[in-house]
DNA sequence: AACGATACGGAGCATCGTTCCGGTTAGCAA
DNA sequence: TTGCTAACCGGAACGATGCTCCGTATCGTT
């Protein structure tokens, strides 16, 4: 179906996806388009040939995390000790990935909202529904509202932050969802 | 101490001030300057030279409000039938009034962080502070945490917005606060 | 080797926040 | 009333950013 792409498009495409993956670790997913272009070694047009937009580029660089983390949702619900402790430990999964990557969460509902959210909601609001499921819990929270609401406690976390530990407040907000 | 201002000066203070508390329920918070100063009539000088940066903007159009939401915290402490009770009421007062403005709350931690937080935080984190001492939930979570907390869980709460009702996550953030 | 399809680079356009400066005016003193 | 000056005004201009466009270079096939 796919036209085979010519030698030197496949090379920089990883190429990019290598540079934005260094850069976003280095300056954050808001880093500018330039920054990568000029990391990578390759003019504007070059990146938003293969990546029409941001949001492109930021989803392929994480695709791989996501697809492990929709993953191990089914996994937990099989060994973990319980639904709710399965609902539990994989938040911490979303909200590891999330805190890990600078300014991941805040992107994820500001503009490029579309394309992200079509990506990473659709992936993995499934899986917490079924997660939701399986705990009882479906009357509490619809699971869109549950992901964008630990998405947003995310935000500003930046792993070694000492005023805001969004985890606590993860939690609490999980705890919350028992009363 | 502080010398009078010029007539015009005072006049167009307040026709800014009328004018962005005009845009922002119209357009947001992020409505960019221009537009403020076109509705005012003025030009962008003026309006810079009022309001040094877009923050000390935001800062004066709800300086009211913040003011009322700080003052309504002892005074809960003491109507309310409970600590827990008058936590419980305020922090839905601090919601409303992040939810009731287009994107104040996804402003309150992106780039105007300093000025924002400078003003915004430290006026309210005191009074959510002595509310938590009166719930006995210190333990649990810092003031300033909470505060960022519930801000965030506002992102993207257009109060009108079916998918994601930020009152009802916040309630579960604040349920989990007594488990 | 030649040629058409495909990809590349980076100048260019539009949008924002913010700064700067020449022209204007309010408020006061003579 | 008339000047004078400090304060104020308007908007052009600057730098940063996302994104588009198109002439040129390169690939892969004939």
């Amino acid at each position: 179906m796919s036209k085979p792409k010519r030698a030197d498009a496949r090379r920089n495409e990883k190429t990019l996806l290598d540079a934005a993956a260094a850069v976003f670790v280095a300056s954050g997913v808001d880093a500018p388009v330039r920054d990568i272009a000029a990391k990578a070694g390759v003019g504007m047009g070059t990146i938003y040939r293969h990546f029409p937009t941001r949001a492109d580029l930021i989803v392929a660089v994480y695709r791989h995390q996501v697809e492990a983390c929709a993953a191990a949702g089914p996994a937990l619900l099989e060994t973990a000790s319980s639904p709710h402790e399965a609902l539990s430990r994989w938040i911490d999964l979303f909200v590891d990935f999330l805190v890990t990557k600078h300014g991941l969460a805040g992107v994820l509902q500001g503009d490029g909202f579309a394309t992200l959210h079509a990506y990473f909601l659709d992936r993995l609001v499934p899986v917490c529904a079924q997660l939701l499921e399986a705990a009882g819990l479906t009357a509490k929270v619809r699971p869109l509202e549950l992901m964008r609401g630990v998405g947003n406690l995310c935000i500003g976390a930046e792993d070694d932050n000492p005023d805001y530990d969004a985890r606590r407040l993860v939690g609490l907000l999980i705890a919350g969802l028992r009363a």
